[in-house]
DNA sequence: TGACACTATATCCGCCTGCGATATAGTTAC
DNA sequence: GTAACTATATCGCAGGCGGATATAGTGTCA
C-alpha cells in the first residue's frame, strides 16, 4: 500500500509512531516516551493516546502484540508495535517534515554575506 | 514573549508561517506556495487558509501590511508577513520537528553492521 | 493487613481545528 | 462580452485533541 496517502499525518499519530520506532511498547510507556523525547513540550494525556492508538490500529499502522513479551510481570499491559506499513508511513512523514524544515531554514537564515 | 508557549504548533499554522518566511505574500499566493512547497501533498483550501490566517494574526504571529507593496495592481489582494514573534515561533517549531525527525531516523535506520 | 502512591487502560464530553462546498466579485484574455 | 482565473470570505460538519474522570492492578512500607 502507498504510504503517501496517509500524509500529512496528524501530529499525535506521528508522535506515537516515532515512539514505537524504538521497539514495542505498552500504552503508558508511550505516553512517557513522547513526553521525554519532546523534553516535556508535548504532554500527551490518556485520552489522546488511547484514541490515537485506536485509530492507528484501525489504519493498520500499528498492531497489538498477540502475546506479551517474555519475562513481563504486569498483566494489565497491552503492547503495540509498528506494522511494516506504519514504518513506511513514519519514514515518509519524516521526509516530508524534513523538507519543510529545510525550506524554512533556508529562508530564515539567509546568512549569505 | 516566549515562543515555546506556542508549541506544538498546529500543522496548518506552521505551513503558513513557513510560506511567509520567503517574504510577504497575499492569501491566494500562500495557498499556492503551500501546495507547491509540499509537492502537492498538502492541499490547503480557502477555508483552512483564511481561518488559519485569522488565528495567526490574533496571536500576533503574522500581521497584515498597512500598505500594499509598490507597483502592485490587483486591488483585492491583502498582504501578510511574519512578525518577529512569528519568526521566532517558526524557528522554534522547526527545531522541535527536526529533533523529532532525527530521533525517528536514528531508530528506523540502524544500519550499524 | 491496611493504606497510599503509582501504574495502566479506558471513556465521556467539549473545544478547536481542518476542510469541502459555496458565495461574491474583481481581473485577464480572447 | 463572456469565460476562465484570481482573490477573499464564510457556513457547517467531521474529526482530532485533551482535561477530567473512572476503574482497577501493583508495589511499598509500616
Amino acid at each position: 500500500m502507498d504510504p503517501s496517502g496517509f500524509l500529512p499525518l496528524p501530529q499525535a499519530q506521528f508522535h506515537v509512531l516515532v515512539a514505537l520506532t524504538g521497539g514495542e511498547l505498552h500504552g503508558y510507556a508511550i505516553m512517557q516516551a513522547v513526553e521525554q523525547s519532546s523534553s516535556g513540550v508535548v504532554a500527551m494525556g490518556p485520552a489522546t493516546l488511547y484514541g490515537t492508538l485506536k485509530r492507528l490500529c484501525q489504519a493498520d499502522l500499528t498492531e497489538e502484540l498477540a502475546h506479551r513479551p517474555a519475562g513481563n510481570d504486569d498483566q494489565r499491559r497491552r503492547y503495540y508495535r509498528l506494522t511494516s506499513l506504519g514504518r513506511a508511513v513514519c519514514l515518509a512523514e519524516a521526509d516530508r517534515l524534513e523538507r519543510l524544515v529545510r525550506f524554512s531554514r533556508a529562508n530564515l537564515r539567509p546568512k549569505m554575506t
